[in-house]
Parts: structure tokens; C-alpha cells; sequence
DNA sequence: ATTGATGAAC
């Protein structure tokens, strides 16, 4: 009698943690249930551990390396239970584990499944290494499920991630009965790899699309920087397409954000809003990029604002903080930056590169050493974009001897624009002496650019050197370079305008020019007070520029 | 239980 009443309420027991565990939300209640399961002294290898296994691995509140301690502790895992932890691994920051631990299957002797397969051709490609995905594949081939549609699919996106286009191709020509997602594969391998003809013609012949299909179109004509293609791509979705989701979205606004199109941007983020769409941190990041970078920097904070902090990540506060630096608000940008470390977000690599740039706005020596000398303390090593912007921060704040020691100390070789950047200070502070020797350098190093010629001739020509100034023009013709003209956009009640230096063949060009004037001169006006100590004339040298 | 997509700086 006793014995029945406690099996049945073990059975209870299990019935409920079972649901339990099924509703499951966090890693704190999870870790209870564990709890739970153990004091209850529960056999090791029931239904409770595999579903803990699969929460930890796989839900998004879940901890990959948690799930693999449970799973180090099993005496016989199931084939389920080494498929979810290899799948755990493969959507994680360390997808190599994926394949160290289909490694160690393979040596205990289990036999991976049709389901392992795809995992681990994950893995290999979010490590972007063609190496190990060709032995994946070949192990596919010998194990003989090259033939498995799933994973197929997966080996076309192995590839493509992996710039290997042409194998992509051919896997996907290998493919029996194709399905949508074998076409949606092909077709983002192309987008991917930037051969938007061949992803159009692709997208044109499938004779049936979804949300992806559309999204991957519309998102390799923005990596391809063909913003305008990606818009009317989104517009033809709108009219005739499925209906967009948040990662269509996304690619949009990142769209807008590079063509300065604020309008189009106020509308696209009108339709997220209207249409009910699940507002992801990614979409707000790029929301918040898009409203910074047409020049909307109080929309962008609005947006920024309305994320609660325990939802961040250090994506979105360095698209803010590189928003405002971009803004010259420096004074907000260092603000959030403390706010975000009260928050408990580390800064990484980019986010000491937007203190850098606001540094480089605010004429702040001395923080931006400080931040450069963070970035080492803190373990990361600096990339050519900080020493780049270090060399700005000095040869804009007249540090022109430290700014070309540094460049010199520098463990690496400096870029023509690092260059470019002390070449400018020298313009700017006049120190024609080291301008030149910059200029020379510059030159050598980029010998098709025409700005090099023409800045390194303005300078002899306020030296008054008409000789040499003369001969770096000759220089440029010789080698035919040819001045190329720089574009402005401006968007005016979402109509884009171009404008070309000295363009006089907007409609508009009279009014435009009579208030550039005004602006010029007011700027100048100001710029004199600030600069008592500074000549006219020699301010005015900004006027010789680029009338070659 | 499986495959295909998205955000930050230059």
C-alpha cells in the first residue's frame, strides 16, 4: 500500500518537474529544478537531465557552458544528448567546441547521425574556416550523407560564408528536389560574396520567395553599399513581396543610415512601429546608427533611451556613444560612457575608438591618452583605427612632433590615412617642414590619389615656392591622375539632391550658393574671434585650396 | 531535435 502511494507521488513528482522544466525561464530557475532532481537522488540519465541539457544549450536565456558541465557528468550520453550540445556550441560566441566535441565522439566511437551533420557544418562556418568545413565535408561524403537535403543546405552556407561561391554553387547543383531553402541558400551565398547579378538572377528564377529571400536580396545590395537598389528592392517587397520582418528592417535602416535619408528612415521607422513588429535589440541598434548618422541625434537617443539598461549590450551603446562623438558632442558621449560602466557593460575595441573619435572633436589630449592607455591596461591590443585616431587627436590639437614620434614608435606600419591625418594638422598649425616631408611620404604611399598632389602644392605655394608647387601639378598630370570630383547628398522631404564641388547645375544653385556664402563667412567670422592670435592671412589659405 | 538572415567604428 505504502509502496504504491509513493510510486504514485514520484510519478506526481515527475509529471511535474517535467512541466515544470518545460516552462522553464531562466538559468535560476533551472539551476532549482537541477537542484531538485539531484536531492531527489534521480537517475542520471532520465528525461529531466536532457531537457536540462537543451535549456542551457539552446534557449537564449540559457548557458552553454553550464549545459556541458551536466553533460561531462553523464556515464552514457544519448546520441540527443551529444547533438545538443554540439548545436549549443555552434550557435555560440566558441563554435570550435562544436567541433572538438564531434571530435571526441568520434573517438569514443559513436556514431554521429543526420542530425549532428548540420551542427557542426555551422560551426565551420561561423569560424569562416574553409579548411575544416572541406573536412566536414569530406567526412560527410565518407559517411555517406552527402545526399541529406538538410544538410546540403547547410554545406551551401558553409561555403558561402567561406567566399567559396563556386562549391557553393556546385553543392547546390548536386541538390535532388531543391527546396526553398536550398534557392534562399544560393541566393544569400551570392549576396554574401557581393555578386549581386548573380544573386538577382537567382532571386528572378525562383519561382516561389519568402521573408528571407527578400531580406537577403535587399541585404547584399546594402553590404555591396548599393543603398538605393537595397530601397527599391524594399519597395517592390511592400507592393508585391511578403510581408517584412525585423531583420528586413534592419538591413533598411542601415540603408537609410548610409544614404542620410532621414525621411525615408522616420518613415521606415514608422512602419516597424505600425506594423507591430518585434522591436529586437539589433533593430533598435541599427535605428539608433540610422537617426545618428542622418543627422537626428536627439531621435537616436530616443530610441536609445527607450531600451531598458538591463536589455543592452555594448553593440548599442557604442552605436550612441560613436553617434554623439560623430555629433561633436563630446561632453555626452564621455557622459555615457561612464553611464554605461555604471551599468556594467565592458567597452571593447570600438567603443575606445568612439572616446578616441570624440576626443579627436573635443581637442582632449590628454583623455584620449588616457583611453588609449585603457584600451592596453584592459587587455585588447590596439588596431590600426587607434593608433589612426590617436595621430588625429595630436596633429588636431597642434602635436604635430609627438603625433609623428607616435606614428614612428607605432609597432605597425601607418596607413595613408594616418598619414593623411597628420598631413592635415601640418596644413592646419602651418608647419610646412614636416608637411612636406608628410606630403613626399604620402604620395609613395598612394600615387593615384589626387587630393596628396594638390594639398603638398598648396603648401609650397604658401611657402611661395611657385617652382616646386608647379612641379608636384605636373607630377599628378604625368602620372595621370585625375581630380575626382567629391559628391554632398542632401535630402530635402525624401528627394535626394547631389551636389559636385562648384556645381552650378542644380535648379537651386543660385540660393544655394548665396547662403553657402553666408555660412562661410559666418564661420569665419566666429573662427577669427576664437583665433585673435592667428593672422587673417594666414587663416585664409583655406581658400587656395581646391581652386586647382 | 536538424538546414537559410540582422546591429556598432574605420
Amino acid at each position: 500500500m505504502l509502496g504504491v502511494s509513493l510510486s504514485c507521488k514520484i510519478t506526481n513528482l515527475n509529471q511535474n518537474l517535467l512541466g515544470l522544466l518545460e516552462k522553464c525561464k531562466s538559468m535560476l530557475e533551472l539551476k532549482q529544478l537541477h537542484a531538485v532532481v539531484i536531492s531527489f537522488g534521480l537517475s542520471q540519465d532520465d528525461p529531466f537531465i536532457s531537457k536540462i541539457l537543451c535549456f542551457s544549450a539552446l534557449s537564449n536565456s540559457g548557458n552553454i557552458n553550464y549545459s556541458y558541465r551536466v553533460f561531462s557528468q553523464l556515464s552514457r550520453p544519448t546520441i540527443f544528448n551529444w547533438n545538443t550540445i554540439i548545436r549549443g556550441y555552434s550557435n555560440s560566441k566558441l563554435p570550435i567546441y562544436s567541433l572538438s566535441i564531434f571530435l571526441k565522439m568520434l573517438r569514443l566511437g559513436v556514431a554521429p547521425d543526420y542530425f549532428t551533420y548540420p551542427f557542426i557544418v555551422k560551426a565551420s562556418a561561423r569560424l569562416l574556416n574553409q579548411e575544416i568545413g572541406v573536412s566536414v565535408h569530406a567526412h560527410i561524403i565518407q559517411t555517406g550523407h552527402e545526399s541529406d537535403r538538410f544538410i546540403q543546405n547547410s554545406l551551401i552556407h558553409m561555403y558561402a560564408s567561406c567566399g567559396n561561391i563556386m562549391w557553393a554553387q556546385k553543392v547546390f547543383d548536386s541538390i535532388q528536389g531543391k527546396n526553398l531553402v536550398s534557392w534562399n541558400s544560393i541566393l544569400d551565398g551570392y549576396a554574401k560574396c557581393g555578386e549581386m547579378v548573380m544573386a538577382h538572377k537567382v532571386f528572378e528564377s525562383m519561382s516561389e520567395k519568402d521573408v528571407r529571400s527578400w531580406s537577403s536580396l535587399i541585404d547584399g545590395y546594402v553590404k555591396a553599399g548599393e543603398y538605393r537598389e537595397a530601397m527599391s528592392v524594399f519597395e517592390k517587397m511592400r507592393a508585391v513581396g511578403p510581408k517584412a520582418n525585423e531583420v528586413t528592417m534592419v538591413s533598411v535602416s542601415c540603408a537609410c543610415a548610409h544614404l542620410g535619408a532621414l525621411e525615408k528612415g522616420k518613415m521606415i521607422h514608422k512602419y516597424i512601429v505600425d506594423s507591430g513588429l518585434l522591436v529586437t535589440l539589433v533593430l533598435q541598434t541599427s535605428l539608433v546608427d540610422m537617426y545618428a548618422k542622418c543627422g537626428a541625434i536627439e531621435e537616436a537617443l530616443l530610441v536609445f533611451r527607450g531600451v531598458s539598461k538591463s536589455q543592452t549590450d555594448v553593440l548599442i551603446w557604442n552605436a550612441m556613444i560613436g553617434g554623439l562623438a560623430t555629433h561633436g558632442l563630446v561632453e555626452e558621449s564621455l557622459n555615457l560612457f561612464k553611464e554605461m560602466q555604471m551599468v556594467g557593460i565592458l567597452p571593447d575595441e570600438v567603443t575606445y575608438l568612439c572616446m578616441l573619435a570624440a576626443c579627436a572633436h573635443g581637442g582632449l589630449v590628454k583623455e584620449a591618452w588616457y583611453f588609449f592607455e585603457s584600451l592596453n591596461k584592459c587587455g585588447m591590443t590596439p588596431s590600426i583605427e587607434h593608433y589612426a585616431c590617436m595621430v588625429d587627436v595630436l596633429a588636431r590639437a597642434d602635436q604635430l612632433t609627438t603625433a609623428y614620434q607616435f606614428i614612428c614608435r607605432m609597432p605597425i606600419e601607418p596607413t595613408a590615412s594616418m598619414l593623411g591625418a597628420l598631413f592635415s594638422g601640418c596644413i592646419n598649425h602651418r608647419n610646412l617642414a614636416l608637411a612636406e616631408i608628410v606630403g613626399k611620404k604620402l604620395i609613395e604611399l598612394e600615387p593615384n590619389h589626387d587630393g596628396r598632389y594638390i594639398g603638398l602644392s598648396n603648401v609650397y605655394a604658401v611657402d611661395k615656392r611657385w617652382d616646386d608647387a608647379r612641379s608636384m601639378r605636373e607630377a599628378m598630370e604625368r602620372r595621370g591622375v585625375k581630380k575626382s570630383p567629391g559628391f554632398s547628398f542632401v535630402e530635402i522631404s525624401g528627394v535626394l539632391h547631389r551636389f559636385i564641388a562648384h556645381d552650378k547645375t542644380h535648379p537651386d544653385s543660385v540660393e544655394t550658393y548665396c547662403m553657402l556664402n553666408f555660412v562661410v563667412r559666418q564661420t569665419k567670422f566666429s573662427f577669427y574671434k576664437d583665433n585673435k592670435e592667428k593672422s587673417l592671412k594666414d587663416t585664409s589659405m583655406g581658400d587656395e585650396f581646391f581652386l586647382f
